[in-house]
Parts: structure tokens; C-alpha cells; sequence
DNA sequence: CTATCAACATATCAAACAAGTAGGTTAATA
DNA sequence: TATTAACCTACTTGTTTGATATGTTGATAG
């Protein structure tokens, strides 16, 4: 399941791209057009902007704003972000240790071929797509 | 991420698959064969058992059994019924009330389409797919 | 008919995580 | 220098996960 995180970070981005036009566009402009928690979107914006997906700055005038194009935004980019990993299991997670099972595990060929799907559709889908 | 409990469930069909021969096998040779606490696997068996995936017998000479051929269940259903639901984000869940704001939502429609990719991928392989 | 066996049932628990809240700090701009 | 709005840290609350403990029912063997 993708948590309300990672699709409240999808409607941002293109609440952004939608509304911001190169413009900074402020935290509680777009609270209020989504409908969340200024709070808890701050903490949304805040895995976006270290993560480098968008740019802030602060006093009169500021906000947020895209550090490039909608096109050049993949889905897998921003949820990978603020998900953590789009690891199905835990074994697959980049920085796991490898399971000594691994081996002979029957199922583990289809977590990977799972894994797979998963990125491919979310990689092959841009912020563009969603406009 | 698909839980330990659905990724052990499909461990554990594909045990009975493979040491059954039609026979019933008691949970705790499982349990030991899959390095997995008696108790907790239980609460697995249980989910299988009442989805009419397995069938139990109490006594003497008693375990779980198949109730069909390992290429007649789809890694979908086992995981239905362990995981609860295949559905990516909670408003697809079924019996969730439809999002108010489910006409003017630019993430729906990706939603549905990556919950068709999923489902399509659990359904179209069998436990005989992994043995 | 009784002892044993093994599935079935119920209740509880600790740790982790999700989702959201609160208050204070820094850096731009007017 | 006041205001603005992002930035940062910490906390709360509720749910889920993974697991454990104890007892009950029904099937079989002797």
C-alpha cells in the first residue's frame, strides 16, 4: 500500500506544476487547495525540497517551486522519496542483508519480477502524464 | 510492501505442495521446515483454512492439505486473503466509500491503472509457476 | 471408552509505524 | 527593523505487525 505520504506528495507536485508556473507558491496556498494539514504537509515538502525535487525560500515572497520541468519528474522519483523504497519485501530493500535462505528460496524470483513491474510503471510515468 | 504474513503463506502452500503428495501435514513439520514460530504460523493456516485454500484435519494422523491442484491457485488469491486486499491506495479498497473528490482527481486513474498491473501480475501466475 | 494427538479458538503483548500536532528558529524581503 | 514564510525538533495518538500463551474441540489408536 502507498501511504497517504506518497500520494499526498503526487497531488503537491502537481499542485505545483499546475499553479506555480516558475513562481514560488506558498506551503498554506497549496494546504488549502489540497485540503491537508499545513503541518503534515510540511513534512511532505520537506522530504521534496532535501531530496531536491523542489526548491524553497523563506520570507515575503517565498515557497516552493520545481527544480525542473514536469516532464523530468518521474512517479517512481517522487514516491521513492517519500516512501522510503518501492521494495515489495523486506529482503529487497537497498541496504538489506541478503537473506541466507536466499538461495534456495522459491519465492523469492517473484518478489524480484514483482519489483520490476513496480518500477517499470512507475518510472515510466512523468508528473507530465498526470497534467 | 506485501507483509510477512502473505509472503509466508505462499511459503507455506508451496511446502504443502511439495512434501503433501495429498497427504495431511501436521503445522509443526512445517513450522520447523520453514523456520517459523508454531503459533505464528497458526494464525496463517487459519486465514488458508477459512478461505477454503486448505483443509484441515484435527487428531491423530491430521494437519492441512491442499483442497486442489497448486496450478489451480492464483498467488493473487492466497495473497487476497492474507493481505486482506491487493489495493494500492485505501480508496480502492473494496468497500471503502468512493473520495468525494474521486471526479476531479488527477491520481485516481494511475492508481487504477498500477492496481490492474498488480492484479494482473498475482493473477496470471500459480503456485505450480514457483514449484 | 479413554488417552493421545493436533487442529481450532481466544486473548494478550511489545514494538513499530502512520498520521497528525505544537512551538520555536532562521533567513529573506519590504 | 518588522514581517513573512520556510525550516527544524519533538511529541502525541491510534493502528498494525508480528508474536506468544493458554485453553477447547474433535479425530484416531489402543
Amino acid at each position: 500500500m502507498i501511504s497517504t505520504r506518497g500520494r499526498y506528495a503526487l497531488r503537491v507536485m502537481i499542485d505545483i506544476a499546475e499553479n506555480g508556473n516558475g513562481n514560488y507558491i506558498r506551503l498554506d496556498e497549496i494546504a488549502k487547495r489540497q485540503g491537508i494539514s499545513e503541518k503534515y504537509l510540511e513534512s511532505i515538502l520537506v522530504l521534496l525540497t532535501r531530496g531536491g525535487l523542489l526548491e524553497g525560500l523563506r520570507g515575503k515572497g517565498g515557497g516552493y517551486k520545481l527544480t525542473k520541468e514536469p516532464s523530468e519528474y518521474t512517479l517512481g522519483s517522487i514516491l521513492r522519496l517519500t516512501e522510503g523504497s518501492l521494495a515489495p519485501v523486506a529482503c529487497l530493500k537497498e541496504g538489506a542483508d541478503t537473506c541466507q535462505k536466499s538461495v534456495s528460496c522459491k519465492t523469492l524470483p517473484v518478489w524480484k519480477e514483482y519489483y520490476k513491474v513496480i518500477s517499470d510503471f512507475f518510472d515510466g510515468k512523468t508528473l507530465a502524464d498526470l497534467i
